[in-house]
RNA sequence: GGCGACGUAGCCAAGUGGUUAAGGCGGGGGUCUGCAAAACCCUUAUUCAGCGGUUCGAAUCCGCUCGUCGCCUCCA
C-alpha cells in the first residue's frame, strides 16, 4: 500500500510502527456550523480509516475538538453566552452532520479545554529545554531554535520574513515566534498557568493531545492543504523539540480543498453552503460519491450539476444492489473477484477512489448482464455491497415495501413515510386496478392517463416482470385522489375504507 | 514577491513514457416494453491548454507562453 506523504512530496511505502495504526485528523473549532468542505476533509478521512480497517489494520484513531480560541470568544460575546454554551451546541452540531454523512467516529474526541495540564506540561517542557520563553504572560516558540523549521511547507524563515507577513507581538523575539499560552484578557476564559491566567494557543492543543493518547510518534496525520502551514508546520516543531524524536508523524495526507465558484469555500471568506444546507438537497451517499469521484489530493468544485450526477451514480448503485437475483444460484455464477482486485489496487494506491470507483461501475454493469442473462449474480452483488458499504461508507437505502396486494406491489421511496393512511392506499390501489383492467383491454389511452395524473401526484407506477410496482414519492391527499377518481369516473366500490 | 498545484470529450473525472486514453453524468441511435421506467448494446476525445525540445516512441519527461487555483493571515 502506498501513500502521498506531504513530509516527503512523494508517494511512499505504508508501512505503520507497531500493529496498530495511530491516526490523527485535525478536528474542528466549533464555533459555527460545519460547511461542506469539513464534509469533504473528513468523508475523505473516514474512507482512509475504513480502507484500513477493510485491509485488517487494526487503527486507532483520534481527533481533536478545539473548543477555545479566538473565534469562539468573539461570537460567544457576540451572541452573550459562555464560550462553552456555544462549543457545546456546535460539538453537537458537528456530530450530528458527521452521523448523517455516516462517517464513523474516532476512538477518542479530546476537547482543548479538558487538556490544560497535558498543555501546561509540554510548554513548561519546551521552555526547560530552550525551545520556548514566557513574555508579559504569555509563552512563545522560538522557532530559530528548530534548525529543520519549514521542512513540512518546504519553505525558509527568511523567506517568510521577506513578506513582512509575520505580524504582532512586540514581546516576540523573532517575527515567526507563535503563541503556545495567550495571556488572560480581562472577560475571558482562563486557566492558572506557571505563568499566569491564560489559554491555550492554536497548535499546541494537537501536540498535547497527540502525545496524550497517541504517543510520540503518529503513523498518520490528516488535514485540508491548508492546515500545512502554519498549523501542521508549528506541531512539528513543538512535538519534535519537546519529545526530541524524528519524525513526529511518518505519514503527512493533505486533503484538497473545496472550492465554490472562482474561491475555496471558508468561513473567512463567507462563501460556503453548511452540510445542513447541502443535505436539504442531495442525499449523503450523494454527497459522498460527489467527494469520492476524484482524487483526495486535488481541489474539487462544488457545483449543482457535479452533485445531481453522483446521485444518479448513487440510483445506479442502488439499482444493482437491489436487483433480484431469479436463478436461485443454480448455474453459472458471476465472479467479483477480478474487480475487487482492481478495487484493491486501486485504493492501495494513494487511495485512488476515483479509479476504484470505475472498478465498481464496470462489475455493476457485470451483474446487470448475468442478469439480463439469467447467470447468477448473488454473490457478486454482495461483494459489491461490502465494498461500497464497508469502504466508501454508503448506505444506499432501498425504497420500503408497504404492501403487496392484488398483484400490486407498494413502497415508499427514500425519505418518504411508510405509514400511510388506509384510505390513501385503497384509492390509489383502486386506481392502479382500473389501470391494469385498462392494459388488460388495451385501453393504453385511459391506462396512460391514469399513470400519468398518479405521477403528478407523486405516486409512480411501472409494470415490471413481476407485476405493477407502486412507489410513492410523496402522500398525495385523500381529496386530490377523489378528485382523480372522479375526473377518471373511478368509483370507489368495494374498497370501503 | 516567494512556494506549490492544476489545465484530459458538452460536464465531472482517472491515467503520468509504448496494445483500441478508465468510470460516471448528459446527448444520439438501437434491443426489451402496448408505451414508459429499469437494464443491455452501439455511439459521443485520431486526441490530452498552446508552442518548442528530449526520445525509436510523450497526454505522460524538460523549457517557454497563456489560463485557473491554493498557501504565505484565521481556515478541513
Amino acid at each position: 500500500m502506498k501513500v502521498f506523504n506531504t513530509l516527503l512530496g512523494k508517494k511512499e511505502e505504508f508501512l505503520p510502527q507497531g500493529d496498530e495504526v495511530k491516526m490523527y485528523v485535525c478536528g474542528v473549532t466549533p464555533y459555527s456550523d460545519c460547511h461542506i468542505g469539513h464534509a469533504m476533509s473528513y468523508i475523505i478521512f473516514d474512507v482512509i480509516h475504513r480502507y484500513l480497517r477493510f485491509r485488517d489494520y487494526k487503527v486507532r484513531y483520534v481527533q481533536n475538538i478545539t473548543d477555545i480560541d479566538d473565534k469562539i470568544i468573539d461570537r460567544a460575546g457576540k451572541l452573550g453566552i459562555s464560550t462553552h454554551e456555544l462549543a457545546e451546541k456546535y460539538t453537537n452540531s458537528y456530530f450530528a452532520d458527521m452521523d448523517a454523512l455516516n462517517i464513523g467516529r474516532a476512538d477518542i474526541y479530546p476537547r482543548a479545554t479538558e487538556e490544560i495540564p497535558k498543555i501546561v506540561e509540554v510548554i513548561q517542557g519546551l521552555i526547560t529545554k530552550g525551545y520556548a520563553y514566557s513574555a508579559q504572560g504569555s509563552v512563545y516558540f522560538r522557532v530559530r531554535n528548530v534548525t529543520d523549521y519549514g521542512k513540512l511547507s518546504r519553505r525558509s524563515l527568511e523567506s517568510m520574513i521577506a513578506m513582512e507577513c509575520a505580524v504582532g507581538g512586540e514581546e516576540k523575539e523573532h517575527p515567526m515566534d507563535f503563541a503556545l499560552w495567550k495571556v488572560a484578557k480581562p472577560g475571558e476564559p482562563s486557566w492558572a498557568s506557571p505563568w499566569g491566567n491564560g489559554r491555550p494557543g492554536w497548535h499546541i492543543e494537537c501536540c498535547a493531545m497527540c502525545l496524550k493518547y497517541l504517543g510520540d510518534t503518529l503513523d498518520i496525520h490528516g488535514g485540508g492543504q491548508d492546515l500545512i502551514f502554519p498549523h501542521h508546520e508549528n506541531e512539528i516543531a513543538q512535538s519534535e523539540s519537546f519529545t526530541g524524536k524524528k519524525p513526529f508523524a511518518k505519514y503527512w495526507l493533505h486533503n484538497g480543498l473545496l472550492q465554490l465558484g472562482e474561491d475555496k469555500m471558508s468561513k473567512s471568506l463567507g462563501n460556503l453552503i453548511t452540510i445542513k444546507e447541502a443535505l436539504e438537497k442531495y442525499s449523503p451517499d450523494a454527497i459522498r460519491i460527489f467527494v469520492i469521484s476524484s482524487h483526495y489530493r486535488s481541489p474539487l468544485t462544488y457545483s449543482e450539476d457535479a452533485l445531481e450526477a453522483a446521485e444518479r451514480r448513487v440510483d445506479r448503485l442502488t439499482q444493482a444492489i437491489s436487483r433480484q437475483d431469479q436463478t436461485g444460484g443454480k448455474g453459472k455464477a458471476l465472479d467479483a473477484e477480478p474487480y475487487r482486485k482492481q478495487f484493491i489496487e486501486a485504493m492501495d494506491d494513494d487511495f485512488n477512489t476515483a479509479q476504484a470507483l470505475a472498478a465498481l461501475f464496470n462489475l455493476v454493469r457485470e451483474i446487470n448482464q448475468a442478469g439480463d442473462a439469467g447467470i447468477s449474480f448473488e454473490k457478486a452483488q454482495n461483494n459489491l455491497l461490502s465494498m461500497v458499504q464497508e469502504v466508501l461508507g454508503l448506505k444506499l437505502p432501498k425504497p420500503q415495501k408497504i404492501s403487496d396486494v392484488g398483484g400490486i406491489s407498494s413502497r415508499a421511496a427514500v425519505g418518504t413515510p411508510t405509514v400511510i393512511l388506509g384510505t390513501v392506499t385503497a384509492r390509489v390501489n383502486r386506481l392502479v386496478e382500473e389501470r391494469i383492467d385498462c392494459r388488460e383491454a388495451k385501453n393504453w389511452q385511459r391506462a396512460d392517463e391514469i399513470r400519468n395524473k398518479l405521477a403528478e401526484l407523486g405516486v409512480i407506477v411501472e409494470d415490471t416482470e413481476a407485476g405493477t410496482v407502486v412507489t410513492y414519492k410523496s402522500i398525495p391527499s385523500e381529496g386530490s385522489l377523489d378528485s382523480l377518481m372522479v375526473e377518471l369516473c373511478v368509483a370507489l366500490s368495494g374498497y370501503a375504507n
